[in-house]
DNA sequence: GATGAATGAGGCTTCATTCAT
DNA sequence: AATGAATGAAGCCTCATTCAT
């Protein structure tokens, strides 16, 4: 029934997204088990214990990070998955689309394999999450294989290459350069699709 | 005569090297800060102190790790540069003997920005070592580019893809799975040559 | 109305002094080096992690002992140096109070060359506070010295001896033996003044 | 019979001897905790555990160093004391010659209470030796007392008082300064007669 | 809602010492 | 006579987490 959020749980929400992101940040840069949770809080003028009133752990912050991180991403492959396009129209605009997220400062360095360090049982969401995600963006590929726009041999493997490729443009990415994360997702869309295109 | 000093130097060059490959091996996979020095002395069966004899520090032997990975890495590239053959051939090879690098298991999760952790003089080091392998991995291209083999266009971007791709492998790679490094090596070649050829 | 931030200041700097006198004593019973945080820590039944929140090192500690019990010698001289007396008698009670710091059991052993262990920087300041406190003491007998009442020649000299002496007593006092600080106070003066007089 | 050592135990005993030197340095510049046998070792170009082959521990060394010093002091003490003298001019000696091995540089700090380290049965011994330096010294001042030239009240505090100052000259004495060893001893010894003689 | 205080666990490192050679 | 290799013990410190207020 009482579907509008009340003033407190939105100030609850708000604060708990500044917390993720402020957190997101500092994870990007130096590594989740570099960030003390002292950090987190001070970057946020917060107290230590202040950061176990809105969420349970250390392990917590970072599985919602990485889960929200996917998640964007999935939405976003989702939609590109949904459209009209053909198989090369869509897999320029998933490209673009990771790229663009994938360049956030605040994501900046969240698609790597750090959910090991997680429980299991949290470990195992992000995983799912993230195979969902794969999924999806092989299904873009498979469409084109299946209609003889794409090559057929080790499609899979050009896939991982791909995602390799996009996950890896944090590493060298500045939001200072030359290239602008939308030159970056058409440009690599350029190669990739000429790179697996038939003929 | 004098065969024991030599004697005892190869015995401890040898150990070095054992705890090398296996701290290696624990930190490709669970993450250097995951991985305790009581850990690796205990798969070693050795005393933690004894590491000490060994390495200066934990950030020692990260730092030698990554530094024989890049330096293998760089060794083989070295040979494909200097070799005869055309820009396309040299760039099969290239990626050919970087994923055969990449996919053995003491190496495997080394080509990431893991320096970060390493204090300032050791990390100066990582990273010129490694901006040394990725401007000859760029020179090979670049004389494609020069040739008019391979497009002009964003011929770098280009580049930091591939090798976002090749380091990417052991997040999927399994030496269990069907493609051997052989395999995957060729197969991403044909990919990548194709995407950024003029044509 | 806002008395509760006050005294938890309060109860925050009680505890500071408790965590410091007691390693006060400790030190000055052992040595800096032969004491573990974890005795500290048992001799005031607290966790060993607990000192970290009021201290940031055992450095720190220490260096605070030196610290407090320079400038409570810093203070008595300053009174004396600025009283009306007469130059014997501004020796005798500066004598006098000296011997009543150096014999509290609390600062015991403090005024050693110990503060070489500590890092520059805060080495730096206890050999300050120290100098400043000579300079006083140097300062008492100079007057003497100036208006004929004690030797010229020297009289560094003397003052290092003096100072020598006294910072030499906690290594044979006992607040159990026949000598009170008053006495051994009165006592020394008497041969100090009596040994750098003319005549 | 067998009295004239051979050259093996003039060798070893020679060694020992450097060794001892050696320490001692190290210790009187950084103190008995902050030197290790590495760093011992590492002075005299040894392997570390060579040292152990001359001196059982290294408290074993610490407390050779102790007692040299100590009975060096006594040795000196003695031959004062039997001499013909008349007490001035015996503590005048007393002083000179107590000064004089004060101030060398590998025995500096040796004088102070860092016997306490030592386990009990050396630490006796240690205890011993300096306490019978003491009573000899005292001895001196005793003498003058009983033929009525010294003061009689307090004299044993004035003799802490001399001790107290004599032991504390490394800690301002550089064999660079303006003053000699024999300057020095003349200027206190002459401070202290005057200080505790009658008249 | 927020925080000061406290703690258990664990990590890196140093060190005196031993022992086989 | 000397040393390379190894180790147990201990030390300093950091951290995620808890809890009373």
């Amino acid at each position: 029934m009482n579907k509008t959020p009340n003033f407190r749980e939105i100030r609850y929400n708000e604060k708990r997204d500044k917390i993720l992101k402020n957190a997101a940040r500092l994870f990007a840069k130096s590594g989740y088990e570099n960030v003390s949770m002292e950090k987190i809080a001070a970057k946020l003028k917060l107290n230590k214990a202040t950061l176990y009133y809105y969420f349970k752990s250390k392990d917590e912050i970072f599985f919602m990070i990485q889960m929200q991180a996917i998640e964007q991403a999935n939405d976003a492959l989702g939609k590109v998955l949904d459209s009209n396009l053909g198989p090369k129209e869509k897999l320029l605009e998933a490209i673009k689309s990771h790229v663009r997220i994938v360049t956030r400062d605040y994501i900046t360095g969240t698609f790597r394999q750090r959910e090991l360090i997680l429980p299991r049982k949290l470990m195992i969401k992000v995983i799912a999450a993230r195979n969902r995600f794969e999924e999806n963006f092989k299904k873009i590929v498979l469409e084109g294989v299946e209609q003889g726009i794409f090559q057929e041999d080790n499609w899979k493997l050009a896939v991982m290459s791909i995602l390799g490729a996009l996950n890896a443009i944090p590493r060298w990415y500045s939001p200072r350069g030359k290239l602008s994360p939308e030159n970056i997702g058409e440009t690599i869309s350029a190669f990739v699709i000429k790179g697996i295109s038939i003929d």
